[in-house]
DNA sequence: CACCATGTTCCTTG
DNA sequence: CCAAGGAACATGGT
C-alpha cells in the first residue's frame, strides 16, 4: 500500500472532487471489501448521503457523511496493498477489479482493489487500535521510547506495529532506520532515549518528504487514463523518480549512499528489510 | 512453475 | 491475558 504519505496525497486530491457532493447509487461489487458490514447495509446507509468532510488517520481515509440533519456516519477507506480511489466519467467502463463504486455528482467514484485486501466500510473499530500519528503533536522521541520500552522484538518489525505509531509501512520503516543509523535488528527495548529522538525525527523527515515529493509531481490518478498516477513504489508512471528518493528499500547489493557499503536484504517477521550493515550497526 | 509484492487480521505458540 | 511468529487473504509481475 500506499503508506501514510500516499494516503495523504490521495486524500488531498479526492477532497477537491468529493467534499460537498451527494452520493447517488452505490454498487458493492465485492462484498468482502465492505466487511464486516453487509453490502445491503452499506448501500442503504451511504446512498443519498452528502460527503461533508474527508481526512486521513494513519493509512485510513475517513469520509464524513451526512444523511440528514441529525444523521451522520463515518465511512472508512483503506487501500490495503493495491487499492486505488478516483473519480471517473459515467461513460467510462469500471475497472476489472472494482470493489465499490458510487455516483457522485455527475461522475462515478471508484474504489478499485486488485488483491481485495483493502476496505470501504462503516466499521470504525480499527481506529481504536491505532497509536499516535507520526506527524501529529503526540509523537516524538519520548513517546516512542516509552512505547518501545517493553517490546521484545527487533525495531524494524516493531515499526510496522500500528499500535506503536500509525502510518509507517514496510518501505518507510527501512528508510527511517537508515536515516537514523540504527540496525533493523536492534531490540526495541534497547534503543536509548537519544536514539529514539533521532528515529522519531527520521520518521517525520521520511514521511513528510515523501508527501512533499508526491505533491510536487504532477499526478494522474487515472480513471479513464491507463497510467497508474500514484507516486508510490511500483506505480507505472512515477516509480523511477520515486525510487530515486529511496535510500535502501529494494536496493539490495547497491552501494549505500553514505558509505558505499553494499546494501543488505534480510527477512524479519516475513517481510523484507533493507539496510546498510556499516552505517546501521547493532 | 516458483517466488515476491506498499497490509491487516486471525490463529497458534510460548 | 500478552507478545511474537506465521499463515491467510487474492492477484499479478518477474
Amino acid at each position: 500500500m500506499p503508506e501514510l504519505p500516499e494516503v495523504e496525497i490521495l486524500v488531498r486530491y479526492l477532497k477537491t472532487l468529493v467534499v460537498g457532493k451527494r452520493i447517488g447509487k452505490v454498487s458493492v461489487h465485492r462484498p468482502k471489501s465492505v466487511r464486516p458490514i453487509s453490502a445491503s447495509r452499506m448501500c442503504r446507509t451511504v446512498e443519498g448521503a452528502k460527503i461533508i468532510g474527508l481526512r486521513r488517520r494513519a493509512k485510513y481515509l475517513l469520509f464524513a457523511l451526512q444523511k440528514s440533519r441529525s444523521e451522520t456516519y463515518l465511512m472508512l477507506g483503506h487501500l490495503g496493498m493495491t487499492g486505488r480511489m478516483y473519480v471517473q466519467s459515467t461513460r467510462a467502463e469500471l475497472p476489472k477489479h472494482a470493489a465499490v463504486s458510487f455516483n457522485i455528482g455527475r461522475e462515478v467514484f471508484v474504489f478499485e482493489d486488485t488483491r481485495y485486501f483493502g476496505r470501504m466500510t462503516l466499521d470504525a473499530a480499527p481506529l481504536n487500535r491505532l497509536g499516535p500519528e507520526p506527524l501529529g503533536e503526540a509523537f516524538n522521541g519520548e513517546a516512542l521510547h516509552a512505547a518501545l520500552r517493553r517490546c521484545k522484538q527487533a525495531i524494524k518489525p516493531k515499526l510496522l506495529d500500528q499500535t506503536i505509531l500509525a502510518g509507517v509501512g514496510n518501505i518507510y520503516a527501512s528508510e527511517s532506520l537508515w536515516w537514523a543509523r540504527i540496525s533493523p535488528r536492534k531490540m526495541s527495548r534497547r534503543l536509548t532515549r537519544s536514539q529514539c529522538d533521532v528515529l522519531a525525527q527520521s520518521i517525520v523527515k521520511v514521511l513528510s518528504e515523501a508527501i512533499e515529493q508526491g505533491s510536487t509531481v504532477p499526478l494522474d490518478f487515472a480513471g479513464e487514463e491507463e497510467g497508474d498516477g500514484l507516486f508510490y513504489y511500483g506505480s507505472q508512471d512515477e516509480d523511477e523518480d520515486y525510487e530515486e528518493g529511496l535510500r535502501v528499500y529494494d536496493r539490495e547489493g547497491e552501494p549505500c549512499q553514505r558509505c558505499g557499503t553494499s546494501v543488505r536484504k534480510i527477512v524479519q517477521a516475513a517481510r523484507s528489510t533493507y539496510f546498510c550493515p556499516k552505517c546501521q550497526r547493532g
